[in-house]
DNA sequence: ATGAGGTGGGAAAGCGCATTCCCAATTCAT
DNA sequence: ATGAATTGGGAATGCGCTTTCCCACCTCAT
């Protein structure tokens, strides 16, 4: 790495380096136009590019967003990313990435390293762990957050709030009603079914997965339904799968032929619902035929799988640019929610 | 931004910021351990967080690497990722993250923006453009990649070699066999499809779309088939729609009963292969019955699609750590390719 | 006892840039 | 014509760290 520098641009074009540096940069003082254009074709002809390492030391201000994520494989998280990019570019920032397998140990460690790159900001998306495994991890994580933040950082999180952090201005959640929703969605379709309703759900203690499930009782409860088993699986596709598999023979073994006795399904993500109808379908059963079928989120690349899967949409897109605008604004604006809605298709339509 | 410094520490632990910098960093002296001990002290109780910006300056290296996609939510993107960062992780570094909705004239900022950063290599993935009106910012791009690859850094490129590029050691590049696996995939099918062929293509210029068109026409070609019709559209979901539309009209147009007469359809890329089954279904007619079907790419998230979809398998995330390593690593071990492989499924059995 | 060869901590010189001062040259008002 | 105000370029300092040198102090062989 030997790019040219500054002083090598002001040499050449017989300026001091103090010169070079107020044309090259916006600075406040502009220097005459005939020695601005000499110091330009300098730098031209020499390749010059801004060390913005140095810069940064300089000005002490990196430019740099980090953002968190469980996955980035993860149509999910990939979306939020999506956004989160978007907003960066557009507040001209570059976005320092980091995938942790949904560990609080791996989160604490890349909080480590973005506050050591002395990011500005760091937006931190996915589940929280509440299992009791996690909490030393956790603890760490939010002692590294809060230290992040008193050293002048500030974040965006999305979805629920981190536990055991600092009540500081430094934090800003988006949050996701992902109570709220699910209960809407379990009313909705208590609505119509008539038979009982079963949760496939990913591990006990992953915060966004518990939401929706206590979220979705309740909304049985209102509608006067019995509360729904769960199944606690993996939080992905093949966990749903697994589920799945359990559950096509639960089905066949109750002679599944009356409305009373159908089946419906909530997985708690949408990847887990598709886990679940590869299953069924594995098994020789349908959906919505002989089971209904929701998920949760909405994912775009699923919105072309048949039967339609009846889900809770998100704005992830947008969830993953207002969490980076709120990280990087300062004013406070109050804590910012986000719509969802219940979107109705055709897996939990009647047979 | 106020983190306490290294010299803060050393003042704390009474020592100098040399020894200081000694400990807190793996050097090849190592300080007595009494007095390590009490620098390690010191740090900790102020919380101390080296500043990578200005040890990259120092040292000038700064264990970032930038990686450059057209679209991060864009599951084919997002593997690649995965991949990239799974590497990155490995050889402990960070990435930085741009995307650039395939545009010349963004790859090319982004490039420059990585360079400005110091970013020790690049890796570039995404079809290359042969379009006249990208010709301009190609050629840009291209001195842009060289200049950064003058002043030191090395860049990964996935897919094809990028057009006007100097020839130098600095470039890698995971050459995707695409024109061969499109062939390899037009002479399976031929083997058992009676009917015409079509291609739904990206636009004419987009040279991954370009090859696999090329590879195709010549494994019918081979199989003594005339050529495929091509319908030109945009290079995702909808592009594939959009065409399905058309095409649906014209298997309704043509009584399509005899086996003789039905299309096979290949989409340059799965995404677009849904987009063209979705508009399909939508118009009434079946996959495979109505017409079979084939995609590229065997994205993860489309497994579970049904019918099942004919494609070509790609590492995908293969890719993306090989083309990590390579821009890594000094050593050449010549230009790395990756094995694709045909994957027949449903959407292309007789019906 | 004495000089050679080690040891280990500190001083200082950058790394590449932004920015505060400082000062010479102008400009303007009176 | 003259002093004040302004303009605009340059010298110098510092951002936080690494790394060479340098040197005081020790150990050991003779």
């Amino acid at each position: 790495m030997t790019a040219s520098t500054l002083s090598e641009v002001a040499k050449l074009a017989g300026v001091s380096p103090a010169t070079a540096s107020r044309v090259l940069n916006g600075s406040a003082r502009t220097p005459a136009p005939d020695i601005a254009e000499r110091v330009r074709q300098a730098a031209d002809t020499l390749g010059y590019i801004a060390n913005a390492q140095a810069q940064a030391l300089a000005k002490s201000s990196t430019g740099l967003i980090g953002l968190i994520v469980h996955d980035i494989a993860d149509p999910y998280f990939s979306a939020i990313a999506q956004g989160v990019q978007a907003a960066a570019r557009q507040e001209r920032r570059m976005v320092l990435l980091a995938t942790t397998n949904g560990t609080p140990a791996e989160e604490k460690d890349a909080v480590a390293a973005f506050a050591a790159r002395r990011a500005e900001s760091i937006v931190i998306a996915g589940s929280r762990s509440t299992r009791s495994e996690d909490a030393r991890a956790n603890t760490e994580l939010a002692a590294e957050l809060d230290r992040y933040c008193r050293n002048g950082g500030r974040v965006g999180v999305v979805g629920q709030a981190i536990l055991g952090v600092a009540e500081t201005e430094s934090y800003r959640t988006i949050a996701v009603p992902n109570e709220q929703l699910a209960r809407d969605l379990a009313r909705e379709l208590a609505r119509t079914h008539k038979g009982p309703f079963v949760i496939v759900a990913g591990p006990e203690g992953l915060t966004t997965s518990d939401e929706r499930v206590k979220g979705f009782q309740s909304g049985l409860s209102d509608a006067g339904k019995p509360a729904a088993d769960v199944v606690h699986v993996a939080f992905n596709r093949n966990g749903g799968f697994d589920a799945g598999i359990e559950l096509a023979w639960r089905i066949k073994a109750s002679g599944q032929s009356a409305p009373e006795q159908r089946l419906c399904i909530f997985a708690t993500n949408d990847v887990m619902a598709i886990g679940v109808a590869a299953a069924l379908r594995d098994q020789g059963l349908r959906v919505p035929h002989d089971a209904s079928l929701a998920g949760f989120d909405d994912i775009e690349w699923l919105r072309d799988f048949r039967p339609a899967l009846s889900t809770v949409s998100l704005p992830l897109e947008e969830i993953g640019r207002l969490a980076t605008m709120a990280a990087l604004s300062n004013d406070d604006g109050g804590p910012a929610a986000v719509a969802g809605s219940v979107t109705l298709r055709r897996s939990t339509s009647s047979p």
